[in-house]
DNA sequence: CGGTTTTCCGTACAGTGCACGGAAAGGAAG
DNA sequence: CTTCCTTTCCGTGCACTGTACGGAAAACCG
């Protein structure tokens, strides 16, 4: 019985050390360690202590590798259940931030790229379903999904930066000051206040999303 | 009469063939020319008929020039005079899409540096003393202000991220027909109606923007 | 003139993405 | 087993990057 499983090693054709999937896992690893400025494709390489130009069988580009780390990255948010539109929403926008916060690069990423993987499409979709199902449809439907993405960017994005520059909460006091100092000269304590001495992003970013929903509310039809 | 003007090339102290200005207007042109991609030391330097490291007297890295040239366009926005927040807002944040559609490289670049140029600064205080006026305060105001600000950012850049995928309207059918399909595939045609057919994004950017400002309007003081 | 400071920039170095072409390994066929 | 083909791996090389260093030249002051 020579073809019986116990006989050979394996079924499948071939058993590649490299694999798309291994490649993209380790550049989300890259990227988290080093950011996007770190990434290289012979660093990439080297985590896998693999060939640099190995990598070149299973993708065609570097660009090509930050668009599946993007996805892979962008599959991390569950999904939302059925439930009433806004908290859908509300839980779906918290789990974008929390992976946007765990994954720094993001927002710089999707600046510059179309979100056109399947874990990116099957997101917007929840978004989709979600508003048309609460009664929204045609122009008014794209401009609230469209509206609530460019927020949950643009907020991790200004609160990655902010993180950035002052590095660690307690530490780089001096720093600290100095923008500070350069924001209340410039601009006035208004924007100060909660800029700079309030480290309360969470709540922060629900109380502008939840203005955003209830601009979305007042599209809703009656009932 | 030797210290007559007309013996005299001229008063000032020096006349360096580069300046800072000079450098960042290069800058500017050469980023709308070749993209944040395409900009290099080298490239701006060929620009200005100079030597590479002549371009470090004046500026101590490559991000520092990108933070000026950043500072620079936003210094286009005209700060709106007095009148009713609403169409303040609007008249501003339209002048803002324009610029970043002028130079399609600002949004990849708002979303990785802190804007703390003084152009910035500047436009920032606009929406700050706008809405302060207005009746907002604290911890809503700062929301308001950061939720207009990632809107308008975010919806940019996901235009010019749009028009790079397409290139131009008429050309390209076959680009415009795969993506529409995808998103067909994909998201459903709730999706694709707008985001694909529909060119007319200066329609839906005050549609989505109409819609935080009915957001803002709900937490403003009766009266 | 001499001396100092400012401006200019050639050279060099360590790093990048990736084209090319060859080696090696595995499977199929004779 | 041998031969051949396909897949996987990757060393080398090229054109290009940002910028450290140090020297030349120019412009100012005395």
């Amino acid at each position: 019985m020579p073809e019986s499983i116990w006989f050979r090693a394996d079924d499948r054709p071939r058993r590649p050390r490299l694999t798309r999937e291994r490649i993209v896992t380790a550049a989300v690893a890259l990227l988290d360690a080093e950011g996007v400025a770190g990434f290289s494709m012979r660093a990439l390489a080297a985590r896998l202590r693999a060939g640099t130009m190995s990598l070149y069988e299973y993708v065609r580009s570097k660009e090509d590798v930050l668009d599946l780390a993007l996805d892979e990255v962008i599959g991390e948010i569950e999904p939302a259940e059925a439930g009433p539109w806004r908290e859908l929403l509300v839980r779906q926008l918290t789990q974008s931030r929390q992976v946007m916060r765990r994954h720094p690069w993001v927002p710089a990423l999707t600046a510059t790229r179309p979100l056109l993987g399947p874990n990116a499409l099957a997101r917007s979709r929840v978004f989709y379903s979600a508003l048309a199902d609460a009664g929204l449809s045609g122009a008014t439907l794209v401009a609230a999904v469209g509206t609530l993405s460019s927020y949950v960017n643009g907020f991790v994005a200004s609160e990655n930066t902010w993180w950035d520059t002052v590095r660690t909460p307690e530490a780089d006091a001096e720093i600290r000051g100095k923008v500070t100092r350069h924001l209340d000269d410039h601009v006035g304590e208004l924007a100060r206040h909660a800029q700079v001495d309030n480290g309360d992003f969470e709540a922060q970013f629900l109380l502008g999303l939840d203005l955003v929903l209830d601009g979305i509310a007042t599209r809703l039809p009656p009932g």
